[in-house]
DNA sequence: GTGCTTAATC
């Protein structure tokens, strides 16, 4: 066996192998030469081919030097029991430690990594405890665990403790505990941080702990101190300081700059594009998110693939729009290119089918999900809750305390909103009960759903019993309810808190006027209108559209701009004909007006909804859904008719309104809530 | 001679 002290020309070729092995992109046809060669017994080749062979992915190969190398000389456990961890091979990375007789504080850190990477942070920790003795590197470890898995505050507790036990931080150090306190967004931590950061000497600011500074500043709000920064790291063209500049003008909603930073960035890599597409998703432009991922992925030159995360923000924006043809179309290019979607990835999917009217499809992703966290069951119970499907949002929710599961905020306002529109007064008020500190959110969802089912008494004593200052949603669930159950007096009262907080919500307004109108109060009715004058108060209009081959139609009320308007309106009066004669339509009601000649005074404007509802079944193939979309109330002389139409068509047509649905099906509707 | 730790997007 040679050893690593022979003549110096063969240390040299050893040299140039461990070179050749750590620089070469497969390391099988070295390991074959070497073999060739009868180089392979040298110990530090074999260790260094084993760490390439195992950071590759090629376990056999690692584990077979591994145990041949034990044979006579120490191998390198350490590389094998990182790559076990790497590649998810549990129980053999803990077997292998477990096995290593001469564990030193190599072995013991690649346990802490490996199981902070992976989120066992409990076993990371406990190695973390257990380590004989420590270096920078072993608490850097244990901090980008917590770092990394969202324990900020535990990574800053650990921060704490390392200085205490007298270690000097760091590069590494700061741009973990940076990034902890970035997370945190708290800028008056991030002052005191950097304060202390340039007390410190000898501290090299190099482009990790620049950008990592750059990245929190922006997510503190400093966005002057972010773009000092990243002006003087610009010219290097490093894409990760463009990248945080971008989304930092994202997150302070400053579209512009970002897309004016994106245009000019040399290096767009996936990121780059992921920060701009999420970016136009949360600030609510939606239809430019998917128009950037269309350019991602239609537009000739170096683009890079898609991931999961642009694929959550794509199917995120296909919600909000309502768009299914297109988000179908994204899940059909996810399956083309076999981008695998984790936890988050799925819980967006669950979220896009369920705003695009396919509850069902929401509940086929979920039950086939391995992994479910509290944000699937959010997602699917406000799902369901928004398809009034009450029974089955309660259902999910037992199961997700079956499967150990804590509900957290959102699970309740989910689950109640599921009660009321599911008219579920007993069971919502059961689990009301059992919110440990109740939100004005809370509290506004009790108020709805005591007072759609008819309790308004006691949503008033509600409301007067809530610890806090009462938000606009409590009072405007109140309003809401008065309209359904024709409580003049009440409204009075809710309306006028309500104004106070929200002067400028024209729908406030308009529920107040309906109100009084609906009791034919018409110079209370007048009153509301002048007051609405008065204060610049505008009405929003309402519009509807329809996904048709890939275009997006839109309605307004009275609409006669559509290039088949002439078609529409002939159904729309073939339609108002056969209710007629049927029956089915309600004396008074605007069904009867809405189609009316032109020249009668008391003509309604027809609404958007029915416009696009006759649209759709105009183009669209028989048996299938319609969907509609709409971004005001569908009001109740509308939902009349399109239960009457769906008798006639004999079709399913569902409507979402703002963030809820409708399902028509043989004259009857989903909800039953009100109505 | 080498293994362990660092910044951006959902």
């Amino acid at each position: 066996m040679p050893s690593s002290s022979s003549t110096s020309t063969t240390s040299h070729s050893w040299a140039s192998f461990l070179l050749l092995i750590r620089s070469s992109p497969s390391p099988i046809p070295v390991h074959a030469h070497l073999l060739k060669l009868g180089l392979l017994p040298h110990p530090h080749l074999r260790n260094a081919l084993l760490h390439s062979h195992a950071q590759l992915g090629l376990l056999h190969l690692a584990r077979r030097l591994f145990d041949e190398l034990s044979h006579w000389a120490l191998p390198d456990s350490n590389s094998l029991l990182s790559a076990y961890f790497k590649w998810g091979h549990l129980r053999e990375a803990r077997a292998l430690f477990d096995a290593t007789p001469r564990r030193n504080v190599v072995t013991w850190t690649t346990m802490v990594t490996g199981y902070a990477r992976i989120g066992d942070l409990e076993s990371a920790r406990r190695c973390f405890d257990a380590m004989p003795d420590r270096t920078v590197v072993s608490w850097n470890a244990m901090l980008s665990g917590y770092s990394q898995n969202g324990f900020e505050d535990e990574a800053l507790r650990l921060f704490h403790e390392m200085v205490g036990a007298g270690f000097q931080p760091n590069e590494t150090t700061w741009v973990t505990v940076i990034s902890s306190c970035a997370a945190r967004g708290d800028p008056s931590l991030a002052d005191s941080l950097a304060a202390l950061l340039h007390q410190v000497r000898g501290i090299d600011f190099n482009c990790f702990l620049k950008t990592a500074l750059l990245d929190m500043y922006a997510k503190c709000g400093r966005l002057a101190a972010a773009r000092r920064i990243f002006d003087d790291l610009a010219p290097h063209n490093n894409t990760v300081a463009w990248n945080a500049m971008v989304s930092a003008f994202m997150r302070s909603g400053d579209l512009a700059s970002a897309r004016e930073l994106f245009d000019r960035m040399l290096n767009k890599d996936v990121v780059s594009w992921n920060s701009m597409i999420a970016g136009y998703a949360q600030n609510g432009q939606s239809a430019f998110a998917v128009r950037l991922f269309k350019d991602m992925v239609t537009l000739t030159g170096e683009h890079p693939k898609p991931d999961e995360v642009t694929m959550a923000s794509v199917f995120s924006a296909c919600g909000h729009l309502g768009t299914l043809e297109i988000g179908k179309w994204a899940v059909a290019f996810l399956e083309k290119n076999q981008i695998r979607l984790g936890t988050s990835g799925y819980n967006s999917l669950i979220f896009m089918y369920s705003k695009c009217g396919s509850i069902e499809d929401a509940q086929r992703i979920f039950q086939e999900m391995q992994r479910k966290d509290v944000v699937s069951y959010n997602t699917l119970i406000s799902g369901l809750a928004a398809h009034g499907r009450g029974r089955e949002a309660l259902e999910v929710m037992s199961k997700m305390k079956e499967e150990g599961i804590d509900p957290d905020r959102v699970t309740y306002v989910s689950i109640l909103t599921a009660c009321s529109h599911g008219g579920l007064l007993q069971e919502g008020r059961r689990l009301f009960e059992t919110i440990k500190a109740p939100s004005n959110d809370h509290y506004a969802c009790m108020v709805d759903l005591l007072g759609r089912a008819g309790e308004l008494e006691e949503a008033k004593r509600l409301i007067q019993i809530i610890p806090m200052k009462p938000h606009a949603g409590v009072y405007g669930s109140l309003l809401n309810a008065c309209r359904i159950h024709r409580r003049t007096d009440l409204a009075e009262m809710a309306a006028y808190g309500l104004f106070e907080i929200e002067p400028n919500n024209s729908g406030n307004y308009v529920l107040l006027s309906n109100i009084y109108a609906q009791a034919g109060r018409w110079e209370d009715v007048d009153k509301v209108r002048q007051m609405m004058r008065r204060r610049g108060v505008k009405k929003a209009t309402g519009w509807s559209w329809v996904e048709h081959k890939g275009e997006v139609h839109k309605f307004l009320a009275g609409d006669r701009s559509h290039e088949r308007c002439s078609e529409i309106y002939h159904l729309l009066a073939n339609l108002r004909r056969r209710m007629q004669r049927a029956g089915y339509v309600a004396e008074g009601s605007c069904v009867l007006r809405d189609v009316v000649e032109e020249d009668r005074e008391e003509m309604v404007v027809v609404h958007s909804e029915k416009l696009a509802v006759c649209f759709a079944l105009i183009v669209s193939e028989a048996g299938e859904a319609i969907r509609v979309m709409k971004n005001m109330r569908v009001c109740w002389d509308c939902h009349t008719a399109i239960k009457t139409i769906s008798k006639l068509e004999g079709r399913e047509i569902i409507v979402r309104d703002n963030n809820r649905f409708h399902h028509f099906l043989e004259g009857q509707c989903s909800c039953k809530d009100y109505w």
